[in-house]
DNA sequence: CGCCGCTTTGAGGAGGTTCAAACACAGTGG
DNA sequence: CCACTGTGTTTGAACCTCCTCAAAGCGGCG
């Protein structure tokens, strides 16, 4: 029923426009989720690493409405929709995955509505990097040091600040001793502090 | 299948803990939708109307996340949820529906993450009046007047600005001539100006 | 009338942005 | 091998938007 497919680095893998057709379950690899405003502006919605299901957003137009981007080679598999709507009909496991999928990404949605709405800078950044840690952590790597996939200018993005911003962060954080920061490797010092001033952001 | 029912104004249909049984179609009235942080901090994240549906989150979950307040005296039908599932399995239509309000569900969400990632005070206001003039107009009400239900403070919440900020944004947009705001009763004078400066939030 | 909730407006201050410059690093071609 | 270029990151200084604190106004209701 699914079909494996590769994404390069830097390719994209939907684009807003294409019809609503296929999810694609991540098996390795790393993305970010790009919407454009009617204004032309763009900003980052989100970042999905293995596990994580691509191309939710569109199941009620029928069409995607943002771009998936690949941060470094990856692999997929792409899941026919009606397929599994078919299959839901039949077994209602499998209705209920469909809508504990389409739950986890309003929750994610959710839990970024609250973090543009009411959280400072550093909140931003803490919370930013302990759902990262979280979410390789429940993927069996390590809960205390990450490499990050994205710019600083992506992380912005989707934060609601800029790029600058967001490095100054970075470097504050260091400086008061919660995190280690080499470019684009991470590592927490005080997971308790960086708890403290990043709480408030929900899971994946 | 779905039974009436009343709420009144300032009472409270779903707490944050209740757990996810049933969807509640309104049929008359207006409500807020308000997420808490683990931090304490609280959000509006939503305003619903007449034909807008309640309770989808907690669909992932099984359990609420957020409260539902009525802004004013209201009327809603109450859907059990393992009835629509159990209807969806027998009716496509149905599946489809259900997908389709997730669908809206989502969007919204979407849009307000844009909104608040990347608008200055001046473009969420005009946005968040023009979102409600649309709704208003779909349901058949004028396209260029309409009397607030929620208070600056609420306003401010899901914007993600102070009450103050809120208010001297309005005074700010009748100066310029594009509204004429007196208390809670708005009238929109220049809409092609609202439009130019509002443009960015996506439907309902 | 007098209280209370909501709104408006002002003045001052803080957090983030903007603009700019310098640095690090990888890839490229001479 | 090394300058050369391009992309991404860091840091500084000045500015601006929005926030904070404060006071006053409006309107409804007991």
């Amino acid at each position: 029923m699914s079909q494996r497919l590769r994404v390069r680095k830097g390719e994209t893998l939907l684009r807003p426009g294409d019809s609503f057709r296929t999810l694609f379950a991540i098996r390795s690899g790393f993305f970010k989720q790009v919407h454009s405003m009617a204004n032309g502006r763009e900003q980052v919605t989100g970042f999905q690493m293995a596990g994580d299901t691509l191309g939710l957003d569109g199941i009620g137009s029928g069409q995607h409405s943002s771009s998936v981007v690949a941060l470094e080679d990856a692999e997929v598999c792409a899941m026919p929709f009606v397929q599994m709507e078919a299959l839901a009909r039949e077994m209602p496991p499998m209705q209920k995955h469909i809508h504990h999928l389409l739950g986890r990404e309003m929750a994610h949605e959710r839990s970024v509505m609250l973090l543009l709405g009411s959280m400072s800078a550093e909140e931003r950044v803490s919370a930013f990097l302990l759902n990262l840690l979280q979410r390789l952590q429940q993927r069996g790597l390590s809960a205390s040091e990450l490499v990050l996939r994205m710019s600083r200018a992506d992380i912005g993005s989707y934060l609601g600040l800029k790029l600058e911003t967001v490095s100054r962060t970075f470097s504050k954080l260091a400086a008061e001793g919660l995190l280690e920061v080499d470019k684009r490797h991470v590592r927490v010092v005080d997971n308790e502090a960086l708890q403290r001033t990043g709480r408030g952001l929900a899971a994946a």
